[in-house]
DNA sequence: CAATATAATGAAAGGCCTTTCGTCTAGACC
DNA sequence: GGTCTAGACGAAAGGCCTTTCATTATATTG
């Protein structure tokens, strides 16, 4: 017997023709059966299970590209992050591989860095590549794209880009409520880099939470966070400029966790008890906002049911189950730990 | 009556024959010089240049799927993790997306949750999917693979399969020489989990340490990991059995960084201050490690670096410009921060 | 028994691209 | 003028799969 390699062809790949060819019928019935396709209907059920049989027998598995390109399917969505690996697009990557993956569909990266132009380039390229929806994480888009597309989070307008935002107004409720009832008056604020993409509208939703619950903020506590580093470095010098002012305040909404571990930092080491002294909030909950010491207070954005809800929107939409929506929010929750606690008397 | 599209094809998708219809040329001449294949060497270079520009013009980009079908090529190479989106494997995987991205790979992903047949699955559906080879995240592979693989960290020897193994004698050495340096000699040892690919070895490494530096490890002091959460109450509780056996010791090597954090916590809680009481020692340097207060002293594993790595191993032998290594080996450092100090006298 | 319907399959045409090979023209050479 | 050669391209055959349509054999009906 010549064959070792007794069913695949000479790449060791089991091509549907190899199929076909061990039944002793043509590739089309071997295919129409095997995707139970309407013209398999007449074959009778025999014939049916030796075709199954068989392509199980050799492990066939059907060639994705070729019939990628017959179908003009990819089951592949694109995803443009900041970076691939930072705290906050991992956690939502991972929502999104755990959604994809349970719907078969598979997704490619490409990152942005907050340019544009690098933007445009891995959308092409994702695209390229047959990507049927994209997902942009933290970028401002400014407008629509070829295929479905989803922005976490977004806050503009486009044709085809679904937005989803957490409900901020929400978020700074929780914040500022929380702080309140445990005595607070003289809050500080530290305001996220312009860039990213939920600054102004966190912004914004503290300013009228505060005005809805009577809070008076005072401007000089307000501090920009003018830096990109994703260290806690991130907090720490603003926190040192909050402390030069002089001016008293017992507790810190902080942009998000690593800003706000960097401002524990700055206070610690100006002799400043977290939280005795001063309360901090941060934003977001990641991994290590629990394991710190005091851990952390924080609104937590639930970024991994984010990206499901990402991939949800986007096969929907793929495959024509549903429309576009212009926007869908989710619901922040607060995390309440060490680091906030009554103000002193 | 023909449609009124003038470039694109009913799909609003520029074609090549699109474009070769553009110049009035045929689709094989186009493609021979767009890509600039031998065959275009007879090709003048005014008609060469009005194809180049009549591609830009037109916004051709070919299809990927039929391309890929044609050479047989995919330039795709499959990840398989533990998880998406835990701290090891983001950052291994930051490292593969940036070196996969500067070639001109694509990186598609599968999760194996230490489970042989999830391994299984996803191996096959990667290659299904047309990786050309594969990369495994802390999983004990036990066979080779139909395609080059690099496994992070490996530790058996499966032809084609490369390993990449941090350089573990130097590690124990790192931090078991810096506490002994501190003046620790009852130091107590957490061990990794079993199915955590490195734990066998990093822990005879740390034996094979202590028994060149003269110092003895006492067995009531070592303790098993058996949990498989990642969150810090990894180490918590055993940080606590460690206390409840009221045998003294002045420094702790944990298994990883979580686990260190979490056995700090149950110090504290004990009333021990760390690094005064003891001195903690972890493994990995995630992030969080800098942020933690105390800041955590560790041993760090070049994460990212081993993700680029793996990649160039791999792109290296897909295109044949090596061979198969059986392992290559990376270094720790030591990051000495403040949870350890010189043993209290 | 002829006419029709139905069952069971095969053949072939794509999907878009690359690549080999062949054709045809124009000039070079003897 | 005839033969060669190089130049400039086109035709067509794949890569593997899906899908439509055609074909043959069998069963049903009037």
């Amino acid at each position: 017997m010549a064959e070792k390699k007794k069913t695949a062809d000479s790449n060791g790949i089991v091509t549907l023709k190899a199929v076909a060819a061990h039944v002793g019928l043509s590739a089309g019935t071997v295919s129409a059966v095997l995707n139970d396709a309407p013209s398999a209907k007449h074959i009778p059920k025999p014939t049916r299970e030796r075709i199954i049989a068989a392509a199980r027998k050799l492990d066939y598995r059907p060639n994705f590209f070729a019939r990628s390109l017959r179908k003009q399917r990819t089951f592949t969505i694109g995803v443009i992050a900041h970076e691939i690996g930072d705290g906050y697009s991992s956690t939502v990557i991972a929502g999104i591989e755990a959604s994809a993956r349970e719907k078969n569909y598979f997704f490619v990266t490409g990152v942005h860095r907050h340019n544009e132009e690098l933007f445009d380039k891995y959308c092409r390229l994702l695209l390229q590549r047959g990507a049927e929806g994209l997902i942009s994480l933290d970028f401002n888009l400014t407008k629509s794209l070829p295929v479905p597309a989803v922005a976490i989070p977004g806050h503009r307008e486009n044709e085809g880009v679904t937005n989803i935002v957490l409900d901020h107004h929400r978020a700074a409720e929780l914040a500022l409520k929380h702080l309140v009832d445990l005595g607070h008056r003289r809050i500080a604020i530290l305001k996220g880099h312009p860039d990213s993409a939920d600054s102004q509208t966190r912004w914004k939703a503290v300013q009228d939470v505060a005005q809805e619950i009577g809070l008076e903020l005072d401007p000089e506590l307000v501090i920009q966070i003018d830096s990109t580093d994703s260290t806690p470095s991130l907090g720490y010098p603003f926190a040192g400029k909050l402390l030069d002012k002089k001016r008293p305040f017992t507790a810190l909404f902080a942009y998000n966790d690593i800003s706000a571990i960097g401002a524990i930092r700055a206070f610690q080491e100006a002799g400043l008890r977290v939280p005795q002294d001063v309360s901090v909030v941060g934003f977001d909950d990641i991994p290590a906002a629990a394991f710190h010491y005091p851990s952390l207070t924080t609104i937590r954005q639930p970024l991994r049911k984010m990206g499901e809800l990402a991939v949800d929107l986007l096969v929907r939409q793929i495959e024509h189950k549903s429309d576009w929506q212009r926007e869908i929010a989710v619901q922040p929750e607060i995390a309440i730990r060490e680091s906030s606690g009554p103000v002193a008397r």
